[in-house]
DNA sequence: TGAGCGTATGCGCGAACGTTCATGTAGTGT
DNA sequence: ACACTACATGAACGTTCGCGCATACGCTCA
């Protein structure tokens, strides 16, 4: 333990632990931001925002294969991101959660920034 | 070319493909999401919400190594979520944008549903 | 109930990621 | 100018991740 760092502004310290959620609610929230941090589950769920799709359907929609929409729908579930339901023969899969879209739509904002390479509208 | 998908609801598909942004947007949009999807990096953030702070304040304040928290902040900076200003002798990191925190808090809300195993609020 | 379709899963590989260690660099105080 | 401080960068290593393949499963309809 030689290598114990000393606070510059040990006060600072003190703020921004204090804005630190509970460990749990973190890994939750990076478990869920996990989720949305691939190309083809972020179709996926793109897809899903306007109407619920079965798994080949989605394939061919963001072109993809249907093992790989497969593979990425068994995380999606798992983080209750969508939820599947069999219709018929096939299994239409759905949003599970209405916050997802809510997410996109910041982030965008956050792209739009970028692409037009405008500063931050300071907190107002 | 064998293994050509062919659509089950080929009208599906085209809705689904209707609800998919610009693919760059959507590049944007994951690499956004996937600068949050790290222990690291989000407590970071949740850090520099509340003010702003140098690199080893933010070391000391999410309990990492000064090198760890170096490489994330250099991450964090190409994707414009944070923006460094030399103050003195130390190195001011703050959000760059504000929508980090509204990504956060809705992030949060989807959390607090799978603590408590919440059914969604169907969309009211 | 058996055929067939739609979907799921285990395995394995290659690529991408995060951490650590070592070193490099810019700014500061004396 | 010198050493020192605060931070950045580069390389190496272990881990995780996404996908293709093959196969297995579950459901439905005849």
């Amino acid at each position: 333990m030689a290598g114990e760092l000393v606070a510059i502004d040990s006060n600072a310290v003190l703020e921004g632990r204090a804005a630190l959620p509970d460990e749990k609610i973190v890994e939750l929230v990076v478990q869920a931001f996990a989720a949305l941090a691939d190309m083809n589950r972020a179709k996926i769920l793109y897809a899903l925002i306007r109407r619920p799709l079965c798994v080949r359907d989605l394939a061919i929609t963001i072109g993809s294969s249907e093992s790989a929409v497969s593979h990425q729908l068994r995380i999606l579930r798992d983080r209750h991101l969508v939820k599947a339901e069999r219709k018929g023969h096939t299994i239409e899969y759905r949003l599970d959660d209405h916050h997802v879209a809510a997410l996109f739509k910041e982030a965008e904002f956050h792209a739009d920034h970028l692409r037009r390479g405008l500063p931050d509208h300071s907190y107002s």
